[in-house]
DNA sequence: AAGTGCTGTTTATACTGATAAATAGAATAA
DNA sequence: TTATTCTATTTATCAGTATAAACAGCACTT
């Protein structure tokens, strides 16, 4: 019904009765075909008086959690993460140049200042973390939403599977946050003044030390 | 439940009435926890003697589905796909060498067999599909369980959706059939002697081809 | 002896009617 | 004007009953 009416995002579907009576099938059985949709994030149902079920736009987290479940019998490594990583992000950084706004530049730098464990008094986990999301603008302002999407994917991965190791001593994680605040100015820098090949350079360099980091980090991943 | 008792593919959950008793709801709510839990891909159930919910694997086509939600609100190009796709396909196989066995091996000759317009009989669309099996076969082989996820993901969206507008030549076909059965000769003949260095920079090469194809033949996007 | 059709049991699947919970909006009070 | 209460609407959940599908074992045929 949905594919033959075409409809989209905030359109709003019949009520359950309704749809009862236009499928010719019980409660029950509609119930279950609107709860299949809920779990795809494709509808959202809610109660009360203009209440039911109304079209939305999946969200990058739904089809994350629900990517999960496939990824989950594979035990993924971090190496294997990064491998993708190292091949994708440079061209992610790249393409998003010529696209990023006054607004991604400020929010680079403020994502910049929070990681930086010189400035920064967030705990080093909440640094790692921010440290994605300095990725993650990057990643908004690319226009190829496949890359965008499966680099998103890849930065999702790191902030939830990512545990590392407690015996790793706080000098080392000092010192990869600084490594990685500075290099995060240097790729900043290169943005603004629109050098997209210096900012791809600037990211193989940044892939190829953050790998390396990881691994000295003896980095763990986290079942669910 | 599952994730307390651990339970892994081949378990079975108790039957309905034993689950409405555990956790003291009814036959309906029982039921879309149920539809929820297939719906992801994760319980098959099925009636008769011994029936019921049995975990299973989340399979590869199920996950592809669920992400076709959330790209089918994205518009992705065949271009988007093709920028990812250069970057990884050549990693990909180059990964992919010292794992081919014998059996993979033939299963990539037959392939090539089967996509080249000179010796085989086969409509042009089914050559392309055969085509996007070459690579799947390679990815298959590659140990890293997240590149071949994302290699297979861009495969079946291949697969899926690509048409060619209807107006190409059927020379521009062959010569675009023909060129991929050269390249994925010699590719197996490099991966035959183990040079995975060699096999990387002829992926490169294909890749980089099938692109300039690709575009000229006007490739289009299907929707669902 | 091997295959084929029958039969009863088990289990999910579907329908119905009744009740509870949640919500938006209207009506009311401060 | 603002906050609160009331009310109608709609989903959420329950319990009972009936139906259909799958399976295993047995008898029958060839």
């Amino acid at each position: 019904m949905i594919t033959e009416k075409n409809l989209s995002p905030g359109d709003r579907l019949p009520r359950e009765t309704e749809l009862q009576a236009q499928f010719e099938v019980s409660k029950g059985t509609i119930r279950e075909a609107l709860k299949s949709l809920e779990v795809q994030g494709l509808l959202k149902v809610s109660t009360g008086p203009s209440g039911g079920g109304t079209i939305i736009e999946v969200t990058l987290d739904r089809t994350l959690q629900l990517l999960q479940n496939y990824l989950f019998f594979k035990d993924v490594t971090i190496e294997d993460i990064y491998a993708a990583r190292r091949l994708l992000e440079p061209e992610l950084a790249a393409g998003a140049v010529p696209f990023l706004t006054e607004n991604d530049f400020d929010a680079l730098e403020r994502s910049i200042a929070c990681c930086d464990p010189t400035s920064s008094h967030e705990d080093l986990l909440s640094q790692r973390r921010e440290d994605v999301n300095f990725h993650d603008i990057l990643a908004a302002a690319n226009p190829n939403p496949f890359l965008r999407f499966t680099c998103e994917l890849i930065n999702e991965m790191i902030r939830q599977l990512i545990v590392f190791g407690n015996r790793t001593p706080q000098t080392e994680h000092r010192r990869f946050g600084e490594a990685n605040a500075d290099i995060h100015r240097q790729i900043t820098a290169a943005a603004r003044v629109r050098n997209a090949e210096k900012v791809r350079e600037l990211m193989v360099k940044h892939m190829a030390d953050a790998t390396s980091h990881v691994k000295r980090m003896k980095g763990k991943l986290q079942g669910r």
